[in-house]
This record gives structure tokens, sequence and C-alpha cells, in this order.
RNA sequence: GGGAGAUUUCCAGAGCGGCCAAAUGGGGCAGACUGUAAAUCUGUUGUCACUGACUUCCGUGGUUCGAAUCCACGAUCUCCCA
């Protein structure tokens, strides 16, 4: 039995929005869901019990980086990346597919894998699709992506086809070289950049190798938000309704809704707790730079209407004087913020597909939110 | 009482006759951020009728075609000798 199932509850009658319930080896988790960034073992600025108490059921690690430093040996040692950052909920390691995109300058790609030169001190790295398995594998975390190519964006549609038979010959090679599916659940990822007829190919062929769940990968890198929407509602249909459908590194609320409206179960993004660190938070009327100047003397919470700590305890000037200053305790009231507004979000999504009114809840939502996202 | 040095745009600090509205940091202001090389990055920071003009570099005079830069006097500060 494949570690990791989807239960589904209920479509949406108004959206066609799924709710259901990921099962996982560390618990169960309400979809659609959030999962926020711990990219290093660590959500930046904020501690596992934190986490907790915001309601995350599932957060992301990464493959590429925790290779580098500590080591996944080290991981290992540990008892697992559960273990080691104690954290007892579900974990999802990313397989640095992403950093063969974030890393481009750093970085030579060949049908064997993909050559690395360490951002952190230069090394010379090699990481195949079995490399990859190997440190996922190694780390031990309930979800495992397949090693791809996030192509990006624009690229040509031959640039794009080569690259997304690739990586279906990688998650191939992914499949046979996961060794525990009892244990943790390998996602195959649907590429094919901003070409629907390559996208279809991919979905079919990845489906056809009959992943556990699958991811919906290289979107949100540049193009406008139309051909986003346009890629989901030409992938997602083909993808099996009994298995979990995660759209890979998507956080902008705007996004959320419109991801889950067409069927996607599972999100994670560096948004909130980057534009928190970096002083923006997102309110349920849109976004604010808390740190600008404006709010030197304003007294109320960052979002009147929100119950998280940051906003029950504190004001918009002292966290602008925190972030001002330089104070750490500033990015992490941000930092909650924002993961408490998704994760809010995430909930109010799931209550409108259970009363089939999503579409309803979206009006509503951007009829506040005039400061809808979506720059990239 | 005598001698030496300093004074630059918010701060620190370059500049030593034209290429100076004046380097570079910091601070301020604004923006960006979407499977994290990010507590990062970008722009801006004398005034305006702003692809140009105007007023600036302690003050007042002066030298020069031209001065933040040279000279004289004054002010303030620092150091040294009595």
């Amino acid at each position: 039995m494949a570690a990791v199932t989807y239960e589904l509850i209920k479509v949406c009658k108004q959206s066609g929005a799924r709710l259901g319930i990921l099962h996982t080896p560390h618990g169960d988790i309400e979809t659609p869901t959030f999962m926020p960034v711990g990219t290093q073992a660590s959500v930046k600025g904020i501690s596992p019990d934190e986490l907790r108490s915001l309601g995350a059921g599932v957060i992301l690690s990464n493959t590429y980086h925790l290779y580098l430093r500590p080591g996944h040996e080290l991981v290992r040692k540990a008892g697992g990346l559960h273990r080691f950052m104690n954290w007892d909920r579900a974990i999802l390691t990313d397989s640095g597919g992403f950093q063969v995109f974030s890393l481009s300058k750093l970085r030579k790609i060949s049908e064997a894998g993909v050559q690395f030169r360490s951002h952190i001190d230069g090394s010379l790295h090699f990481l195949s699709p079995e490399k990859v398995m190997e440190i996922e594998n190694a780390l031990g975390a309930d979800i495992i992506m397949a090693f791809d190519e996030c192509a990006p964006y624009p690229s040509t549609y031959e640039y794009t086809e080569r690259s997304m038979y690739m990586t279906t010959r990688w998650a191939e090679r992914c499949l046979k070289a996961h060794d525990e599916p009892d244990k943790r659940s390998l996602f195959g990822i649907v590429q094919g950049g901003m070409f629907s007829d390559l996208r279809k190919i991919s979905a079919r062929d990845l489906v056809s190798m009959d992943f556990p769940g699958y991811a919906i990968g290289g979107l949100s890198v540049g193009e406008a938000p139309e051909i986003m929407y346009e890629m989901l509602d030409e992938t997602v249909p083909l993808l099996p309704e009994n298995k979990p459908r995660y759209l890979m590194g998507v956080g902008s609320p705007d996004f959320l809704i419109e991801g889950a409206i067409r069927g996607i179960d599972m999100f994670d993004c560096v948004l909130p707790t980057r534009i928190g660190r970096n002083g923006t938070v997102m309110t349920s009327k849109g976004r604010l730079i808390v740190r600008d100047a404006r709010y030197a003397e304003d007294f109320t919470p960052m979002d009147d209407e929100c119950g998280c700590p940051a906003c029950r305890e504190h004001t918009r000037a002292y966290i602008r004087h925190l972030l001002k200053a330089g104070e750490i305790y500033g990015l992490r009231l941000t930092t909650i913020h924002n993961l408490y507004f998704l994760i809010n979000l995430m909930k109010s999504i799931r209550c409108a597909i259970l009363e089939d009114r999503l579409l309803d809840f979206k009006k509503e939502f951007y009829g506040k939110y005039y400061n809808i996202g979506g720059t990239k």
C-alpha cells in the first residue's frame, strides 16, 4: 500500500473544486492545503511548535540544500528529517528540480543528470535521478518528488519538448530507484512549459506510470496568470481523481483560489515567508507593506480581521519599528501572520467547497483583496 | 599667550582649479519578491516650470575665463607648546 493516499470527500457543485484528505504516515491533512516551505529543515524564523499552532499539516524541505548541508547521511544518522528537525507532521522534499532552474548559472544539464556547482563553496556535484532518490530516501520525508527540469520561461517549443520528455524519462528512473513505497510516496511532476499539447503528453505518460500523486511543475515562472490557468485547465482533467494534485511553487491568494477551482489539492510557496521577512504582509484587504512610513504611527493591527498572534498582540507601528530596527522579532511576526493568513484562507476555501459556494467566496474575497497579487 | 590642523549635501566620509549637485558607506523614502544562493534585491535621496535650469560644499571678501578645491580675514572645533 502506498504511504500516501488521497481520499476525495466532496466536489464543490458550484466550482468543481475538491475537498479531500491526504493520508500520510505523519497524519491526515485536509485538502486543498497550503504547505509552508522550510528549505533547509526550517521554515525561516519560526519553530516547529509555532508551525503546528498555525495549523500547518505538511511542510516542504529541499533535497539539494540538505544534500549540500548538512548532508543526507547526517540526517539519516539523526533518525531522518522528522526527528532531526523535531517535526512530527508530514514532510515533502522537493527534488532539486527547482534548483536546476534557479541556479541556472551554476549547473549543466544532460540526460544523465545535472552537474551543479555548490552555491556555498563552488564545489562540483552531480545529481541524477538515482542520486536524488538516494538522498530523498535518506531524508525520509512522507512525500518525495521526482527529479525534473523546471524549464525557464520563456522557452522554445523544441527546448520545452526535449526537456519534458527527459523529465518523463527521469521520472521512470526515479520510480525504479525509489526503494520503500510503503514508507514514502514518490510524486511525478508534469512539465511541458506553456504548451498545452506538451502538458497533455507529459500528464498522460506520467499517469501511465501510476504515481501515488502528481505535481504540476514549471508554472508561475514569469508567465501571465491567464496562461497558467490555461495550462491547469488543460492538464488537471487528465490526472486521476483518486490521486492528489500538487501545484508547485504557487502561493499568492488569488492563485490559491484559482488553483483550487481547477482541482488542485496541494500548494507550496516561499511567498508568504519571503515577503514577510521583507516587510510585506497579506491582509484581507490586500497586500500591505507594513515597513512603509505611513504606518509609523498606526496603532491598529496589520489586519483587523485576523486572529493570528501577531495581529492579536501587536500594532503596525510596533512591527514597522521592529522591521526598521532590524529586530528579528519583526520578521517572525510578519512570517507568522502571512502563514496564518494563507493557512486560514485554505480553511475558508475548504469550507466554501463543503457548502458548494467557492465561486461566491472567490467573488467576496476579490472584492476586498483589491490588490490581487500575481505579479509573477 | 603661541603654534598646527580641521569645517563637504540627513550622518560618516571622498574630493585638492574645469569631466562636481559632488565618489562610497550608512540612514531615509519607495518598489519588487510565487517547488528560497533572499532578514534579499532594485530605484531614489539639494530645488524646480526636471532630457534643462537654478541654489549649494562654515561665513565674508578676493584671485581666475572658471573655485568645494587657491588667497585674506572672521567664526567654530581638535591637538600641541606655555
